[in-house]
DNA sequence: AAGCTAAAGTTCGATGCTAAAGACTACATA
DNA sequence: TATGTAGTCTTTAGCATCGAACTTTAGCTT
């Protein structure tokens, strides 16, 4: 008992309630917190998820381009170097290309000056693609935030960083297996 | 050029500053608290699965564990019914059920009176396993949240749950297939 | 009671990932 | 110039996952 929906998820409530049942020294609200956090960025990749399928693509392909436009133009970066921002192993990076390849998001070209080195490189379609999906996400985004004040705003995004901050010092990237960038 | 350490991930001040280069109509302040977002969790999903490896299970695992010890005693529950909590296939659950058990982490039995069912239980080396977790988990959370005072504690645990109350309510439990519960 | 329908779990084929081995290129050194 | 060495990408083998087909059982319907 105590579930409200079917059995997809208990609420936040019940589930604190359960932690606190079956683990003694828990403190409710760092647990809450924690598992808030939890719940809203899988929402958030769900979101995600369902606005770069309504374009056609997938969102590890929106990973890619959204590291290749950051890097800035002309848009071009090694396999290895978009493996590493990405967490991935080389080798899922060539296969990752492969399928972009044929989908006309990036083109794959040996480099000249190194003729060891690939370099990857944004289509216009590829950026037309990311364009696109931003667009979508700012619209999401803008919407999950709608219910804040400006005040609080900046004090969340101000928390958020102070606590990224104290972990990335802890953990100072370790290439973490853990996809889902940004 | 702006990337701090090697290539692993630019700091989040110099991400928005690309996001901001490459797309008009942006709220830094928005992308601010969502980018801090996903980093924050994805930070916190390596120090999960560094302290679940240093037990000797996976993240996968460890979910199920969570899943069966908050649905209370006897600690049992159905294949599907697991499968939809974690957000995963039945049929990925028969095969990560199939190496928990002989992992020794739970149980399966056919349900007797509904011979179609089966029972995944809780084994006591499973129960103590989760225990274990719990006690690094809850060792790190607290380590995280260290820097904040009590009553930005409670504002942060506040913010979060309306946010996620707007984004529950958006997507009422949608089968997301994105695993990383709670 | 026989057969239909729905539900639960497993099996099958394909995909994407990892880790490790392999192939190729550039650079340094002798 | 020959060769070792390091770096970059690709290939291979193994594993987890998904979607779909399949098997078994329970409960209805007639």
């Amino acid at each position: 008992m105590g579930d409200t929906s079917g059995l997809g998820e208990p609420t936040l409530e019940e589930q604190i309630a359960a932690y606190q049942r079956e683990f003694q020294d828990l403190d409710p609200q760092v647990e809450k917190i924690v598992n808030a956090l939890s719940r809203l960025n899988r929402r958030m990749n769900v979101a995600y998820g369902r606005q770069t399928a309504e374009l056609g693509i997938t969102n590890a392909d929106w990973e890619v381009l959204k590291a290749l436009v950051l890097s800035g133009a002309p848009y071009r970066m090694g396999p290895g170097d978009l493996a590493k921002r990405l967490g991935l192993t080389p080798a899922a990076m060539t296969h990752r290309i492969d399928r972009m390849v044929t989908e006309g998001l990036v083109d794959r070209e040996r480099d000249e000056t190194n003729r060891v080195r690939v370099i990857v490189e944004l289509t216009s379609a590829g950026r037309e693609k990311w364009l696109e999906a931003m667009r979508l996400a700012t619209v999401f985004e803008e919407d999950l935030l709608q219910d804040l004040a400006p005040d609080e705003r900046v004090m969340l995004g101000e928390v958020l960083t102070r606590l990224l901050r104290r972990v990335e010092h802890a953990q100072p990237d370790a290439g973490g297996r853990l996809s889902d960038l940004d």
